[in-house]
DNA sequence: GTGTAAACTAGAATCATTCCCATGCAAAAG
DNA sequence: CTTTTGCATGGGAATGATTCTAGTTTACAC
């Protein structure tokens, strides 16, 4: 399969638990998922996987660009697969929901700002956090229930 | 004293620590600050006030708009007083340095596309977290010490 | 001044995440 | 295809940040 492929490719042993979770993350329906939240999708597929494990293969996975790790609002980190397109994101508070986007003109801008700093970008987020239209039209979000 | 003041104007006791804390954060050389940085000026100054207070009011302070918290990389929450003034952040992951920038085409970009998701935001950040100038050149940063 | 609700302190508890180390397993070598 | 070798894993303990709890103190209205 592809999963071992892509991991030996990012310099990584294809162990059982790496091409598991690789593979969640890529199946998941709901692209932005916690650890625990990989951890419990592990666990209802069988696998007998430890949760410190989790968070090991997850840093790894991100040191090695194959996903992007998120600081939202609460303290706990969410991870997504890195398609190779960066975008920025748009949390609704109410249900959790995660919405994309990418401007270039955004990105432009930030490009001049650290330039005019002298300042080696490694990497920028931009979150805007608020509330969807689904909750705000019918109190509950046109695609999933309230978290 | 006008911090006194302040404090019931957002409709919080004016009580010592309440007092102390937003006097430490108003005077602070360096604007962003943890709870345990602030805990610890605290201590300096001679005042016998829990940690646990200090993020009691912290919080407080941020629901009332005195303050705004950060969720930078790292897994803590920084504080920062409230002027009044949104501003977006530049983090040197060197030295610990903040930078902070306004770029008026960036915001009203934001602006369009909460609007055209028909969102209503409560708050955005945008973080870029780089290498500053000074450790580039110097390997240590124009205005302090690394971390 | 006095009463009362709100705020405080210290320490215990919780939550997310990381560390530790004996055992397991993937990839390289034979 | 077996052995070797060392990185990877699992589970529980440890850590660090933050929050809760209980009993005590304080700000402020009357």
């Amino acid at each position: 399969m592809s999963d071992s492929a892509d991991l030996k490719k990012a310099g990584l042993k294809a162990t059982l638990p790496r091409i598991k979770i690789l593979s969640i993350l890529e199946a998941a329906k709901v692209r932005h998922m916690t650890a625990e939240d990989v951890y419990k999708a592990l666990l209802e597929t069988g696998e007998e996987v430890g949760l410190a494990t989790v968070y090991r293969v997850l840093t790894q996975f991100e040191a090695a660009g194959l996903v992007i790790r998120h600081n939202f609002e609460g303290g706990r980190s969410v991870f997504e697969i890195n398609q190779g397109s960066h975008h920025d994101h748009v949390v609704c508070v109410e249900c959790g929901e995660v919405f994309e986007f990418y401007d270039p003109a955004i990105e432009e801008r930030q490009r001049k700002v650290a330039e005019s700093l002298g300042f080696d970008v490694d990497s920028h987020s931009l979150y805007m956090y608020g509330m969807c239209l689904g909750m705000k039209r019918h109190g509950h979000c046109s695609k999933k229930d309230g978290h």
